[in-house]
DNA sequence: AAGGCAAGCAACCGCCTCTCG
DNA sequence: CCGAGAGGCGGTTGCTTGCCT
C-alpha cells in the first residue's frame, strides 16, 4: 500500500512518509502556515519536494480530513457531481471540505466507478475488460474522453437529474463555508501576528529543540509572509488526529 | 501452507494555469 | 506581452493486504 522509501538524484527522500515526517510538516504548518511549498520543507527540515509535502498536508494531515468510511450520502454526492462535473475532483472534492480530491479519485475509481458507469453497461465487453486491474489501466488510458468532461456517451448513461450541483455552484469562486471559516481565521492570525511581532521572528521548534530558523528577510520583510493559520484554527488542529494515523 | 491475483490506496509525475516582475 | 516560478490538478504507478485456489 506504501511506495519503499528512496531518495532521488537531488537527495529528496520518494516514498512513504514516516510519522516523524509527518510531525515535522504537520508542526511547522501549523505554526508557520504553507507560506511557500516549494521553500517549506526547507525550512521544516525536511528532505522532500515541496509538490510532496503539499500532497501529504492536503490529503492526510490538514485538520478535518476524514478518511475511509464513506456514507451513502457521500457517495451519492460524489456520483452527482461526476456526473455533472467529469472528473474534476478538486470541484467535486469543494462540496466534500473533509475529503481530498486524491481520496475522492481513489474512492471513485474503487467504488463508485462500477456502480455510475458501468451497472447500466454490465453487458459492456470494454467494462468486463476493465474488472480486471491491470486491464483497467489500460482501459483508464484507452478511454480518457470517457471520463472527460465532455460528457461523452458513457456519462449518458448515468442518470442525471437537475439538481442543486449546478456548474455555477461548483466554481471556485463560491467560498465553502469551511473555506470562509478558514479565511476569516486567516485574517484574524494575520492582524494578531502581525501586531505582537512574535510570529515573524520566533524560531521553529520541534520537541523543545531550536531545528532551524523560520525564514525572515524576504524582499525586505520578515518571513514568511503570510501566516495562514490562527489561534482558534491551531487549538482545533489535535496532533492526535495525525497519530490516529501514524 | 503457499502462491497467485485482485483490490485498495498512498504517492509520484507531468501538464496546465495563474501570478508577478 | 513574455517568461519564470509556484500552485493546483488529474492520471498513473508501486506497494501492501487480503482473498481465493
Amino acid at each position: 500500500m506504501v511506495r519503499t522509501p528512496c531518495h532521488d538524484e537531488n537527495g529528496r527522500k520518494k516514498g512513504t512518509w514516516t510519522p516523524e515526517e509527518d510531525r515535522k510538516l504537520a508542526e511547522y504548518i501549523t505554526k508557520y502556515g504553507s507560506w511557500n511549498w516549494r521553500q517549506l520543507p526547507k525550512y521544516a527540515g525536511l528532505a522532500r519536494c515541496g509538490k510532496s509535502c503539499r500532497l501529504r498536508w492536503m490529503n492526510y494531515l490538514r485538520p478535518n480530513v476524514k478518511r475511509g468510511n464513506y456514507t451513502k450520502e457521500e457517495d451519492e454526492i460524489i456520483l452527482k457531481l461526476h456526473a455533472q462535473l467529469g472528473n474534476k475532483w478538486s470541484a467535486i472534492a469543494h462540496h466534500l471540505p473533509e475529503r481530498s480530491d486524491n481520496e475522492i479519485k481513489n474512492h471513485w475509481h474503487t467504488a463508485l466507478k462500477k456502480r455510475a458507469n458501468y451497472s447500466t453497461n454490465s453487458s459492456d465487453e470494454s467494462s468486463k475488460k476493465c474488472n480486471n486491474k491491470m486491464n483497467s489501466r489500460k482501459c483508464n488510458a484507452e478511454n480518457k474522453n470517457i471520463a472527460s468532461p465532455n460528457m461523452s456517451s458513457s456519462h449518458e448513461n448515468i442518470v442525471l437529474e437537475s439538481s442543486e450541483w449546478s456548474p455555477k455552484e461548483s466554481s471556485s469562486e463560491e467560498l465553502s463555508s469551511y473555506q470562509q471559516e478558514h479565511n476569516v481565521f486567516q485574517e484574524a492570525a494575520l492582524m494578531e501576528e502581525v501586531t505582537s511581532g512574535s510570529f515573524w521572528t520566533e524560531p521553529f521548534e520541534v520537541d523543545g529543540k531550536i531545528d532551524f530558523v523560520a525564514p525572515i528577510d524576504y524582499y525586505g520583510l520578515v518571513c514568511p509572509p503570510s501566516p495562514f493559520i490562527a489561534h482558534e484554527f491551531l487549538s482545533s488542529f489535535d496532533l492526535d488526529h495525525c497519530n490516529n494515523y501514524w
